[in-house]
DNA sequence: ACTGAAATGGCGCGACC
DNA sequence: GGTCGCGCCATTTCAGT
């Protein structure tokens, strides 16, 4: 719906932004070509616009002791939409949930949670996510790796 | 293995700038409850640890004209470590892949594609993932819609 | 040794050309 | 889109506990 006009030199903005989100604004200006005040202007243009969400610092999961990554893949009933409501509405209450997706198909949900250790993720199933109701099943995978974890998104086929 | 020690202050810290990754010093100072300096150094020795990896901008996929997220499960022929890192080297290479996992159970890979649209998903498969050599299935999911996307680890777990 | 305060230099950010 | 200028913030140095 933000149908916002980004030409080439927004695409640049938006690709050194996404590799260094605290990059000096001076040192953006010089990367993309132009003056400070109107790469200024340009970057406040695309936080308006909501094509720039947010800026975030990523933490090594590892480092927190996180090194857990579990897949988990949920059926609901079949049922009316107040189910899938209700079912989004319970996993944005929970932090371990970092990412959750409504899948074509059946009416499934496929989220990537992430815990400490398996004792932790068993009581995050047993104790929450089994309580939703509405679910017909759940079946959870576990990740051995992360091989790549990337926030940037390819741009390369915007363009003006 | 950064054994890092973190305290009560740099999981505030940690949770601040997971949220706000261009917060400035003075307020985050004053949010955590410490004055500009000390908290500024304890800044520092978190990136410096590697607890904080890196600060990037989030881009809004739809607002980029890029909505479509495939979720690819790819099984190797059962076969020894280089298939792997082969696998893993050529998943690198591509900007599409933004998050890739090695799994449990048998040598699979469950993968994050994002892409503007579903024919440009087809020629990244036919024309770049089939011809990774040692292969053995591709399974692809498509994401109607994305539920939730936070980048920010939960460190309640984290005491001291 | 680690924390809090003061001083400086650079940068973000607005007004105007 | 570029130039100018003000004010704030990041950063270093110093003192305190």
């Amino acid at each position: 719906m933000p149908k916002f006009r980004i030409d080439r030199i927004d695409r640049k903005i938006l690709d050194a932004l996404q590799r260094d989100g605290r990059m000096a604004n001076n040192d953006l200006a010089a990367e993309v070509g132009l003056s400070p005040s109107p790469c200024l202007r340009r970057v406040k243009a695309l936080e308006d616009a909501g094509v720039i969400r947010t800026y975030v610092a990523l933490v090594d999961p590892a480092a927190v002791n996180l090194p857990v990554n579990v897949f988990v893949n949920v059926t609901l009933e079949r049922q009316v939409e107040d189910r899938l409501d209700a079912f989004e509405a319970a996993v944005m209450e929970r932090p371990e949930v970092l990412e959750c997706y409504l899948m074509t198909g059946e009416a499934d949900y496929l989220l990537r949670v992430v815990v400490p250790d398996l004792p932790t993720y068993e009581r995050f199933l047993k104790e929450y996510l089994t309580r939703i109701p509405g679910i017909a099943s759940i079946r959870s995978s576990f990740a051995l790796k992360q091989v790549r974890y990337d926030t940037a998104l390819p741009l390369h086929h915007c363009e003006t």
